[in-house]
DNA sequence: GTCTATAGGTGGATAGAC
DNA sequence: GTCTATCCACCTATAGAC
């Protein structure tokens, strides 16, 4: 029952903000009253960051297993790319992009957890970007730092405002580039898109 | 007074997000009560789209006059970043990707106010892209509309993840980074920095 | 674990006096 | 234009029965 708690409060949270539900909708979706919430989640605060963690050690998860797959890092970092793609083509927003947007209204608890996502993300992704510049896979100049939160950065804004026009093509567009901004290569032969494949459709839920 | 009261109810929406703050915070700070705001801005909705309105005319006036300094496209850039950046600096989200966060809990005229915004930020950059494809001071392969909202959808992201960290470095390090990615030219001498300062100190309010 | 019932507060909004 | 007073729906949260 937990479980089904936090999918719904995630599915809200992700569509309309923390300020933007109530525990009343998530019992009207769940079926249960709000005093049973409260049994599992003693107060909002505590659902929000459980929601938090549990977003944090799924994303974690499915990067490991990216990491596992022995793909190329320009493939790991389409992989990355894709997690976002897949948010969005729900019509959500990253629940901690959403979260941070609101940042300043949250528990500090929440506030912690907030960054240390960011913070796991920007790990993975140096991971990815230093291996990829020491076999020559990705070339950038400046420190492999900054083009892990260019990645972070530039996709939560993506997601951001591909989600005011319900427009997935915005997001793969903006996507598309940052991952070729990364992908650089002064001189070297490039194709105008990532991976050479036509841009997609350009509607969400169609 | 409406000014006065749209100044506060910018700020905290800036800060706290629309569905973050009351009549009652907006009252306290203007000290009037919160039936005289209701004289002033009948329903919230209302507050909301005026807000809009009056950041999207603001933003207008400074891109115009921005256009009208004569500085090159490069430097025309730099001072639409520059425009994010001071926002950041007074400790605020940019008011429309606040909203662009909380999007679908906003009345339909907000929201077309809101892409309304967004598209004005994108045909000023359209054309100063294409301005300095033609003189050749800027380089890209795709299409400008692309690199546009590349821009905008970076400098939103950078905002909103430099403000869960209370990090105005991190801003500045991705707006130089996308400004590198549109100004990249295969070959050419380049900087490390977008104009070679270093980088500033990393903490907001310091 | 789930319920009914309710506390105690705040939300946006209105009526009507001045 | 600003006020007092008020409505009522909704909010988070708790008490206590089952």
């Amino acid at each position: 029952m937990p479980q089904r708690i936090l999918d719904v409060a995630e599915h809200l949270i992700q569509t309309r903000g923390f300020n933007g539900f109530s525990y009343a909708d998530v019992s009207a979706a769940v079926r249960i009253t709000k005093a049973s919430l409260h049994y599992h989640f003693p107060t909002k605060g505590d659902l929000g960051l459980s929601l938090i963690r549990r977003y944090q050690d799924t994303f974690a998860e499915a990067l490991r297993s990216l990491s596992a797959s022995g793909r190329d890092p320009r493939a790991l970092l389409r992989g990355y790319v894709e997690l976002y793609g897949s948010v969005l083509r729900k019509d959500r927003m990253c629940l901690c992009g959403m979260l941070a947007a609101e940042q300043s209204t949250l528990p500090h608890a929440m506030q912690r957890a907030l960054r240390a996502f960011f913070d796991s993300n920007e790990r993975w992704l140096l991971g990815v970007l230093e291996a990829g510049q020491r076999t020559g896979a990705l070339r950038f100049r400046g420190p492999a730092r900054d083009e892990a939160r260019l990645l972070v950065a530039g996709l939560e804004g993506a997601l951001l405002v591909a989600r005011s026009y319900d427009d997935v093509g915005r997001f793969e567009a903006a996507a598309a580039r940052i991952l070729e901004a990364i992908q650089a290569v002064p001189g070297a032969p490039r194709r105008s898109r990532v991976d050479g494949k036509a841009p997609a459709a350009r509607r969400a839920g169609g």
